[in-house]
DNA sequence: ACCTGAACACCGTTCAAGT
DNA sequence: ACCTGAACACCGTTCAAGT
């Protein structure tokens, strides 16, 4: 856990734990079998770590909504241990527990049991999307080319105003507040 | 590109690429200068080639849930090319034309320009989330844990139709459909 | 029961040497 | 200008050998 939050997923190598540990390298198979249940045992406990989450707030879509805020927050904090969990294939899992109390969320809502389980998909597979992105995002500052290479007068004729804002540079959390927002009012409103 | 097609990223690797040309690793060193750059100019190729977007239908809302679609579509037909375009951070550029088609649809509506730009960033973030989502599913079919391993009654006190449903495999097909629907929905009436 | 060193088959990369 | 082989520093993994 140490080397994968320092140095990151890519250097975490059985030979560095090893040398961490003072250890040589092929104590680590005795103990553990290979690199790939290395992997999966320190993802198993990532999960019951991580995916512990507070609701906070009064009424459904305030609740759900900090549900998602808060499980996003948490991922973002921590984009090394997010790369591992995917990695291992273990998305799921890592999302149980917002998956439970989401779900204790929408059945108080008292809607129909195939729509709970819909919005539920929906609202973790928001947050998923938006996490990977964020950290795609940041994992490459400079895109290679400027947003002024990608846009034209052209794409947005008659329009400087539009392109200004394209010309930005995207954030991320604005964009995550509105779709989530638009999501949960939906699901709320029985759509 | 063959190879990644065939065996993929993981397997990728230059003297693999050297020995289906017959040639000396060293060579591929001459050429493309090293593993990152052959990397970015296969990415360049694939972003070029895969960019293009198909618009259908009649009307604001159609069109651009038809771009939602196609794009989806031909990104889940091509799971090791998403894995290195992702890879190399180049996503943003990968979605630069649906970007364009989406903000020229988004234009047609008259929306005010701060609002286009988020609603075409909150569209392709779902796009993103939901491709992603779907590979790391597919990827690991069995994730361990059975549905009924968790969930328990406990979850669900006193509906065991929510029980049922909850225990499915999740439809990302249907998940994507609703969340894009209610999207699409929203920005067109400008919520 | 636990740890070691040697060895193997893989990587990416550099560099001097060839034509 | 283009290609080669040898070499280096890294991987993950196995296995016989030690205590």
């Amino acid at each position: 856990m140490e080397i994968l939050e320092s140095v990151g997923i890519e250097r975490l190598t059985v030979r560095a734990l090893a040398a961490k540990l003072g250890v040589a390298v092929t104590a680590i198979y005795w103990h553990v079998g290979n690199k790939q249940a290395l992997f999966d045992g320190l993802v198993e406990r990532i999960i019951a770590q991580i995916g512990q989450i507070r609701v906070r707030g009064q009424g459904p879509e305030v609740r759900i909504l900090s549900i998602g805020h808060s499980l996003r927050h948490t991922l973002l904090e921590r984009p090394n241990v997010v790369a591992v969990v995917h990695r291992q294939g273990r998305t799921a899992a890592l999302f149980q527990p917002a998956r439970r109390v989401l779900v204790r969320e929408l059945t108080a809502l008292g809607l129909p049991a195939a729509e709970t389980a819909v919005a539920v998909g929906a609202i973790l597979n928001l947050i998923v999307g938006s996490v990977l992105v964020d950290r795609q995002v940041e994992r490459q500052p400079a895109q290679q080319a400027t947003p002024e290479e990608l846009w034209t007068p052209d794409d947005v004729p008659d329009n400087p105003d539009l392109l200004r804002y394209l010309s930005q540079p995207v954030d991320q959390q604005e964009l995550f507040d509105y779709s989530l927002r638009v999501l949960v009012r939906a699901v709320v409103s029985g759509v």
